[in-house]
DNA sequence: CATGAATGAGCATTCATTCAT
DNA sequence: GATGAATGAATGCTCATTCAT
């Protein structure tokens, strides 16, 4: 009992420690936050990091999965009440939804998240473990998704096209928010045929 | 005139770093690869490197800039010679070249775009820069298919939809390439219409 | 309590770094010091310097303020026994202290400071912080002298004077020690008339 | 003649790029010049400054004499027409020279000369060069002074003092003008006897 | 003589990781 | 388990000086 308390506080800390990081990596960026930051951000000696986390990246993996959980979450909520199986309605469902998304998305979060990723490229173990977590979890997101098309390449398609444009819009291409939400709504209707 | 053969000289082993500099970044990645490197690579002294660019940063913007004129010009060859008043013919053609593209294009060269972009998130100088160029060039690239789609926003989403794709695709989401192209299809003929 | 241990071993540790440090800017300058000559001399890894300064500026005045230190220690042990209220023998006293202070004291000593000073000219925060300790220092100094004069002014310009000319033996210019003595003594008894 | 034309010019040129020198000696202190600073201030090639000085020592030795000849010409405007046989209007005479010295010398030029000097400590051949320029202006300089005392070691040690106070200005300790004056006058007339 | 590109030794600083207590 | 001092390899950047043109 005292083991079995202790392994969870083991593990509540690691979370801990994980959502810490993570806001640091938001807040200072992947390349730029230290271990040192994080000990004090979780108010915990830098050695004891290594006690929770083999390596940083290690902690950087563990960031990745809590940012990957409040994605999921986000998008859960988003789309839990908007199953229907009239075509119309699914389309203004799916489209009020994107739109929703759009305006109220942190985006840095995405941003982050492609961050994460895309600088694992270089370090195979790494870019193994961030792939597992990174498609499991999206599939997930995209299953809630393919509730309302009833095809999961659709969705997997409009979901690719909302990460593309959350990175065009940070990096200032400009945008018509009526216009892409107008073609939204085709596309949606277009693919459900 | 000296002067004007100086100049261009310069301008052209600036380049020719700034060329090195992307294959190092693509070899070993944006966080890992040294001024040391580069001068190796360029067979030049460290500190010649500082005689062309200010410091690793401008490095940096210069190797993007790189990059995206070599994606560029992917896309001027791939979308030159494929303009078409017929609705249908425009669908099969960007179809076609799509397809060739999601097939033949080097996705490393995507990921480093945006691997470096990323990283700049949280130097807002740097990002400025990098903004700037990356702007003008998407727009550049949009314009190709403009010329296809008559419609700038679906262009800007076909790409931004492509561009999502090839990250997937890099991180082991599983996409059925007949799937996609058949919707890809769908959705040029609905956004044009 | 361990926490006391640590705080006085790290005081004393930052010490005898700064110690060590003074005799480096003495030996090499204070331009041609390294961090790496200092880590030598301390036997301690570079790094570990920056466990105790936060860079060398900072490690520069901690050497000076050990110089301070010690020049103070040198001065109030010279004028510690040399009260009087009798005028001719205030002027005698001091004139015996001076002479004793121009032969024995190590002139490269007040060199130094005034080099460390001199060189914080252009580094406005480094400036600051030196001319705090000098200040607080010199006024340490001078305020044993006034117990000789019961004049703060007289105090400040014999030292000003004393200054001076221990920078003119350094660079050469030729004194004649008796002359000095005897016009000192009859400043001395000017001024306190 | 061309060449007595040239050389001529290379003295002149030497003495401009003296100059130039020291101004940025000035500006941006003595460790933080650069040749390059050198070169661009004088509008030549950084590699020209080596046909005229063997090296950045060398230059600033240069430029260190330059200093000394400006400050020889500010104390012989001030002191040329300042002889006197009387004793008290010779004191009034050297207490109003230095009140307008200390209120009008730009007392950087003493902390630069200073600088320069204290710098040269741990290199002998630099340090002989400094001296030998060093004792020749000042005494030039004291000599002025003798006229009015008809005593050199007492103009010198006035000196000396006016020095130290200087530098006790520049560095924050806080003197009163008028106790300084009234002092001075006391010194000299006291000297003087 | 003038140039300025090239050099390369040199240095401050950072930071993940370890380990004795 | 927790600590934090110590480490030391790694790296960006500077700058006096040289030399081919």
């Amino acid at each position: 009992m005292a083991n079995y308390m202790d392994s969870v506080d083991k593990i509540e800390k690691k979370k801990y420690i994980s959502e810490k990081t993570l806001e640091l990596i938001s807040k200072k960026g992947l390349a730029n936050f230290t271990m040192e930051d994080v000990a004090v951000a979780c108010n915990v000696s830098k050695g004891s990091l290594y006690n929770y986390f083999k390596n940083k990246n290690a902690l950087i993996v563990a960031a990745f999965t809590a940012l990957m959980e409040k994605m999921l979450h986000f998008f859960e909520e988003k789309t839990s009440d908007s199953t229907s199986d009239c075509l119309e309605k699914s389309a203004d469902i799916y489209t009020q939804i994107y739109s929703e998304i759009l305006s109220s998305f942190p985006s840095s979060d995405l941003l982050r998240l492609l961050e994460i990723l895309l600088n694992s490229t270089h370090d195979p173990s790494m870019m193994q473990s961030l792939t597992k977590t990174f498609k499991d979890y999206y599939n997930k997101i995209l299953s809630n998704f393919e509730k309302i098309f009833k095809s999961k390449s659709s969705a997997l398609m409009l979901q690719a096209m909302f990460d593309g444009l959350v990175i065009y819009k940070a990096f200032g291409v400009e945008i018509s928010d009526e216009e892409i939400q107008e073609n939204v709504r085709k596309i949606v209707l277009c693919l459900a045929k």
